[in-house]
DNA sequence: CTGAAAGCGCTTACAG
DNA sequence: CTGAAAGCGCTTACAG
């Protein structure tokens, strides 16, 4: 196999039909001006010997050649199809494949290149891949900075799903407006008549969590408030309801989203109610359908829509004749507040150390 | 865009070094013949010349002088990201993922063939892109005798997950062997002690279906007892329920096993217990994880390996120097047995009436 | 042992 | 309006 494999090429078409193989070519790609140097004739003994020898393109070929192949990449650092059901990328992936259709583009998913530590490496020992398509979409939680820049070095057009900043220049990206939304959400504990509300997650530096705690910070100052900021880090949801008990929060946005429930749970099984006792409210709804049939207050982020935007800020790449500004170049969609029935005014009774009943020993 | 990228090229990297590009490119993939074959000196220059210039190797070029592509197509017949939760590929795709990292290929989706009524079809007028890959697995629950026949009478590698019959000649299939698993499956209700085991289900002439009756009727035979088959097409659960009790089952098998949980309901909801008055089994697991928190009797359906087996099956005709045989082109899989909760022993209260309390009218 | 050359299958200027 | 030719960046026979 390899060399030669049988596969009909231009020429083959070409001297079927008795054209020249740059005719063949001019055909199928010469749009306009193929349709008018081309006599009807020839045009149609040309497509009826694509018929019959079962032509198609080879993508290296015109690639080679400086052509489209009309096939968009996706790049992901973890499996696409993951054998556990939390599917991270299944959503944003159900935009990429509409947009990809409705452009009329195929997808080629990276999964060939060699991974280390079981992570995919995007570029690394020279053995990329990237080049077959006309572009590569990039999507994932975990990200090289060596990748971004070695990325933007290289004239090859892409966009990440989910905002990356990067010091080598502005990196084209779909992202969601996670400021804003955070923003709304806080505003909206305060309108319930909240005194104070809480920031309990992850308190790290990827762009996700930075967005999230600047709009806490932001809807907090506005509001005239002391922000609280705990650290979630690691722990289990009852340990992080001892916090919110004690540092006498009614009140609290929970990031990630995961640790929501978990908090949820530990209240209830405590007899608190909430939102009766404790109003909640993620910083985004979790990536699975939600388990625990709750409706949480927080926010929807638009997946799908991020998935076929980001194919279609390829796709302005590649056809724009300059280089696409910074402005447009970095995209960022509305989230969408959900009210959810995880939040309500403070009672009465829910005061700093109603978190935490007495009949609890400290741990 | 593509053409003259400034990227460094073998020609550059060679010029600097002082040797030819052809040099370069044995040391860079000539493995132990080019380690012979060039100095050590010019070796060094040349590993050199590509650190100061940043050289990779662009796989388009790599790949037209190459010949394969290591690149296998994919082709479903639905989106391969569905918008609903049941997701039937997924299984399926794990799989095809993991063998195709193993081989070092990358994924092609074909999700860019133009569609029509909602479903793709093969080949036809798009059927162009196909050629990129090296070759291409199919998955999907319809398909098109005449795609079946299109694509034998071309010299372009595939593999069926799922069997396939077409009149044109011996199709390429990993499929899964229902027959034997239907017959085990049946024979253990018989082992139980029932009398008679029905047989409830679509009776339609496609591949899975013929499968699962055949290994009905064999083991039926086998056990010297009379089959009892029944159409449940369109059927709710209470009717099927009814259908049931109107034959004197205290045993069936069920298919497609979507209708098995709403029978059981039905049962449950008149009050009869499964499986003291009745014994249930499904021909196969349901796609998602059941959401019926049910051990259910009947058999697992390996689609993970058969993904992956349906992807070395492609790299095997790649690779063969000769056509593997009819033989070697169709393989099944055995398929796991479930012992599961929804069968037992007939009990002495569960005669013919027993599904059909005297309390409910005839509907 | 080494370098020059052919060729992979395309696209697109470029001559007739 | 059309065809012949150059060239994309590689790999791998093939001559010296």
């Amino acid at each position: 196999m390899g060399r030669g494999t049988g596969r009909a090429t231009q020429a083959d078409v070409a001297r079927l039909a008795g054209v020249s193989q740059a005719t063949v070519s001019l055909i199928l790609n010469g749009g306009e001006t193929g349709r008018r140097r081309v006599g009807e004739q020839a045009r149609q003994r040309v497509l009826d010997a694509i018929q019959m020898t079962g032509y198609v393109a080879n993508p290296a070929a015109q690639r080679l050649a400086g052509g489209r192949t009309r096939i968009v990449g996706v790049f992901t650092y973890e499996p696409v199809f993951p054998r556990d059901s939390r599917d991270f990328y299944h959503p944003f992936l159900i935009g990429v494949e509409a947009q990809a259709e409705a452009l009329g583009c195929d997808l080629l998913f990276f999964t060939g290149t060699p991974s280390s530590q079981g992570r995919q490496r995007l570029l690394g020992d020279g053995s990329y891949r990237l080049g077959i398509a006309d572009g590569c979409v990039l999507l994932g939680r975990y990200d090289d900075k060596r990748d971004l820049a070695d990325l933007l070095g290289r004239d090859f057009p892409f966009a990440f799903i989910g905002r990356r900043e990067s010091a080598a220049g502005p990196v084209p990206y779909v992202g969601a407006d996670y400021l804003t939304a955070t923003r709304k959400v806080v505003e909206l504990l305060f309108a319930l008549g909240h005194e104070r509300v809480g920031f309990l997650g992850d308190l790290r530096r990827d762009e996700p969590s930075v967005d999230r705690a600047q709009g806490y910070h932001e809807s907090v100052r506005a509001a005239g408030r002391r922000p609280v900021v705990l650290d979630g880090t690691g722990l289990s949801g009852g340990e992080a309801l001892d916090l919110l008990g004690d540092n006498g929060l009614t009140a609290a946005v929970i990031w990630p989203s995961g640790l929501a429930p978990a908090i949820r749970a530990a209240a209830l099984a405590r007899g608190l109610s909430v939102p009766g006792d404790l109003s909640l409210a993620q910083l985004g709804d979790a990536e699975s359908e939600t388990p625990d049939d709750v409706e949480w207050t927080g926010f929807r982020i638009p997946r799908e829509e991020m998935g076929a935007a980001a194919v279609r800020l390829l796709y302005e790449q590649l056809v724009s004749a300059t280089p696409l500004t910074a402005d447009a170049l970095q995209r960022s969609l509305p989230c969408t507040v959900l009210t959810g029935t995880t939040a309500g005014p403070p009672t009465a009774s829910a005061s700093g150390s109603s978190a935490r009943p007495p009949s609890r020993s400290a741990g």
